[in-house]
DNA sequence: TGGCGGCCTGTTAACGTCAACAGGTACAGT
DNA sequence: ACTGTACCTGTTGACGTTAACAGGCCGCCA
């Protein structure tokens, strides 16, 4: 910041201005702005000398003026926290396509580590005077006491009930119990159970899910085991699974532990899904190659993304406050990872 | 854009101004400018005078204000097409945290299809009007044609000469030796190659690399397959390299297509890495649970985010138009994929 | 002693846009 | 003929900031 310019002056090649297409088109610049922004009441033949003098001389509106007059920036902030997450990415992608679309650009704001102070540095430094609007990509358990500045619309993508924003998201309980009910369905007796993070929303619907699954169908619920989303805690639980000869179904909650899991079970002998079935969550895009190709959930993240911008954009024009809870179903995409368990006549 | 406002006015709740600071702290606000952007000729009294202030207040500069008086925006464009590809996610995610912790936005300008209409239509509308410089993280293949605005700062993430801008990038070339090296030093007679797309620069440079290595060592270079980095073409390319009984050994030109063939191999019975050695080029998360663990090139998106990022705003900031190449080494990760052929007491 | 350069601060005028207001004209209804 | 309403356009001023300039003070050197 300790720049003492020696580049002068408003340097920057700027480009036409409202005035300069307004003297071309021998009108006002109000009226040059009511043509830009589809104002009511232009004369035909006055809006096209407008749009014409725009064209030859490659006008466009100055955001950063526009902003300041108006205090609207068109403009959407993305609190994220680790992009590489399968989910995020995914969700991601769809909200910048939806939101480019719309007209809105796309502000990241990245949370670099998991402190709440790193989060109020992303607002303090960019939130407020940039944007029209939030979707927090976060976990919301990370946000907790984070005040968002009052009054920015906000919309949260992730399904917890305890934030009084409107939420966009998979339903996560519907998708555990698909999965679930799938693998009951092919006559095994009960399903183990691979966690998320204890902290995360969603890791905590998929496991009530599937308990409240098993429950539901009168089945022993066997003990969870946790796991962090990353593919190195499902290894570490798809070894204990592996040793237990009981186990001949497991769930796991995200396809990248699946794929621990179906390493540990290959190291140990364990043959899937003649041995054991697993089935994991997100349909990522590997899942279909992995070995046994991989019965998954599938989340619709664009569906997400979409409906996350629909919503903020909603809420930013209105101006009013909802706090609505929009899910998307999720499917099963049964492959080659489950089966009926040995000795039963599917 | 045919919003006839019923929103009024300058409506949005605006923070302290400039002014507020300055009357607090008794100074003009050229005063409170020079203290924020941290300009020579301030006294140490009046400095903390002003800083008070602004606590006070809770004063943060309005972007929109100071980008439309100085035309610079504190912002920097990334022009990204697939975020969901590994590399691209977690470059970007290492340039959004390079670019936040120097002060810098990011706005994210999203390429919703391949056509260079598309890249186009993203710049029209946000990109010169927004943004310091840009950052463009699309294969440049795609960009051909496109016309970047004049003046404006760019840096490349990708490994192509045939443009004017700095690049940062992964040493491909590096990085396609060594696994090339890694399978003959195991004493496998030549090594396969299961490529990238064509059109990708990258791809190309790994190609052509592990056939000059091969030249180098005086081995015979096998037909390239093609691939187009997804799973399931290298599960293609799998099934062709598992019923060629010569075939000992295998560079990938990804982790996702390795997973390919990994599977293709497994189908048709060849043992991995007994039969056939497998060496894939990207290190990503899963790559080490990949069943046999996968031996693959490390590339370090972070120092390529970083670099760009780095690149751009010292180009911003000069604004001189350097022209060089920046490679980051990456490095093999030797797993349980590849091993001495048959017959080899290694 | 005068002059010069480094330090510190304030005043002024824009940057490009749009809301608010202030006219107008034309036409329908009374 | 008068009023009201829909349509169309222009003028003014302000959003919050900073570049350019102007001016002051102080100490040092010739």
């Amino acid at each position: 910041m300790a720049t003492d310019s020696t580049a002068s002056g408003p340097a920057t090649r700027r480009g036409a201005s409202q005035a300069d297409v307004a003297r071309i088109a021998g009108v006002s610049g109000q009226t040059v702005s009511r043509v830009a922004n589809g104002a009511r009441y232009v004369d035909a033949a006055t809006r096209e000398r407008v749009l014409s003098a725009m064209r030859e001389v490659g006008y466009r509106p100055n955001r950063a003026a526009r902003a300041l007059r108006s205090g609207r920036f068109q403009s959407i902030g993305v609190i994220a926290f680790e992009l590489s997450s399968v989910g995020t990415t995914h969700t991601l992608d769809a909200i910048a396509a939806a939101a480019t679309q719309t007209g809105y650009a796309i502000n990241l704001l990245p949370v670099l580590d998991a402190t709440q102070d790193a989060v109020r540095a992303a607002f303090d430094q960019l939130g407020e005077q940039t944007v029209d609007g939030i979707i927090i990509l976060v976990e919301t358990h990370r946000l907790d006491g984070v005040a968002v500045p009052e009054g920015l619309p906000v919309v949260v993508v992730d399904s917890s009930a305890e934030y009084d924003y409107p939420i966009v998201d998979n339903d996560q309980a519907l998708g555990a119990r698909l999965a679930t009910e799938h693998l009951l369905d092919l006559g095994h007796e009960t399903v183990w159970h691979v966690a998320g993070p204890e902290l995360s929303y969603s890791a905590r619907r998929r496991r009530t899910s599937w308990q409240k699954t098993l429950e539901a169908h009168g089945r022993t619920v066997p003990p969870v085991l946790p796991g962090d989303w990353s593919t190195g805690a499902g290894y570490e639980a798809g070894l204990r699974l592996a040793d237990n000869e009981e186990v001949t179904a497991v769930f796991t909650a995200n396809d990248q532990m699946a794929l621990g899991v179906l390493r540990a079970l290959h190291e140990r002998g364990r043959r899937v899904p003649d041995d054991v079935s697993v089935v994991g969550f997100d349909d990522m895009e590997e899942a279909a190659y992995f070995w046994p190709p991989l019965t998954t959930v599938h989340q619709s993240f664009d569906e997400v993304g979409r409906g996350a911008v629909d919503a903020l954009i909603r809420e930013i024009q209105s101006g009013e406050h909802e706090h609505q809870e929009a899910l998307v179903r999720p499917r099963l995409v049964v492959r080659a990872s489950t089966a009926p368990p040995r000795g039963t006549t599917a």
